[in-house]
DNA sequence: AAATCGTGGGC
DNA sequence: TGCCCAAGATT
């Protein structure tokens, strides 16, 4: 890409009117209420926001954080104890990798969270996007943070798209960032721009009525919704094996403390008015739920009995 | 490197 | 209703 798709007066002008846009309409939500940004909330809320909506973690996050005030609380705690507090937050793998990154900083960082990008990166769980952002966002550090809110708005502002899904690739999105970047402004101008991607520079049907750079933007009021899908014939897709998954580790939360029998979780399953589950299938994603850590089972009396692992 | 990893809400 | 989408990471 080259560094000249906007003139030096272009981005300064950009950069002031979403930087004043946040300082009175930022959302207001639990990680940020803290002065200076605790290292330990950004962490959490970072790898809990990871595909999942803000409104949902700004609800969540303030009982996970009085079960697990500290990092070092959070390194302690048990597969179960963990993946009883993740209720309602979706991939649960997370869970387990969120719980071994604060083992890991507290057994091998002296219990202090790295401010280093790299090594940050190295962490269970923590990828590109998370790495910058715990960096920009917990220490204010003049990175980018590519997510796909900013990705969308970049794709948009730069060249009119031709409907929602026209994005930049991921590559290219993190070139614009760079070049984008308002000098020592990193932490307030990605966070802005997760607002207003949120808020108004949405995925489908995008407010550019009341977003606050459309006049920036060279897609603005232009972006159409994408083909909805060729749609041939009913093509009756597999129920992915996730949702399984996710209802039998549910389904163990809600029978908390307790075992089950594989017997009692088809029969369950079965009551959701779902057919296309066999003894066979439910047996296969058992064994891959337990490889995952997340389950224990054991055979007795010739029966499987399934309970979250301790 | 394309697939897989939950869950809830919007339309 | 069914499909799409959401502060991505891992293998």
């Amino acid at each position: 890409m080259k560094k000249d798709i906007l003139s030096r007066h272009q981005k300064l002008s950009i950069h002031k009117t979403v930087l004043t846009w946040f300082t009175y309409n930022q959302k207001k939500l639990p990680w940020r209420s803290a002065t200076p940004p605790d290292p330990y909330i950004v962490l959490l809320s970072e790898v809990m926001l990871q595909q999942t909506q803000t409104s949902r973690i700004a609800e969540k996050l303030p009982a996970f954080l009085e079960q697990f005030p500290t990092l070092e609380a959070l390194a302690q705690a048990t597969n179960k104890e963990i993946i009883l507090a993740w209720q309602g937050m979706g991939y649960n793998n997370r869970a387990l990798r969120l719980r071994d990154c604060a083992k890991t900083i507290v057994d091998h960082y002296y219990g202090i969270i790295p401010d280093d990008i790299d090594i940050l990166r190295t962490l269970p769980g923590i990828g590109e996007y998370t790495s910058s952002a715990i960096a920009s966002f917990a220490f204010s550090q003049n990175v980018p943070v590519v997510d796909v809110n900013i990705r969308r708005i970049f794709s948009r502002l730069l060249r009119k798209v031709a409907n929602n899904h026209d994005m930049l690739s991921e590559k290219e999105s993190w070139e614009i960032a760079g070049i984008l970047l308002p000098k020592n402004h990193s932490n307030l101008w990605h966070q802005a721009l997760m607002d207003i991607g949120s808020l108004f520079c949405t995925s489908r049907s995008p407010r550019c009525h009341d977003c606050p750079i459309s006049s920036h933007c060279q897609s603005a009021f232009a972006v159409i919704d994408g083909e909805k899908t060729p749609k041939k014939e009913p093509t009756h897709r597999a129920i992915p094996h996730r949702i399984w998954r996710g209802k039998i580790i549910e389904l163990l939360r809600q029978s908390n403390h307790h075992s089950e029998n594989a017997n009692y979780i088809l029969h369950a399953l079965f009551q959701e008015n779902i057919s296309t589950l066999d003894s066979d299938f439910l047996d296969y994603i058992l064994k891959k739920l337990e490889s995952n850590n997340l389950i224990e089972l054991q055979t007795i009396n010739n029966t499987i009995i399934v309970s979250l692992k301790e």
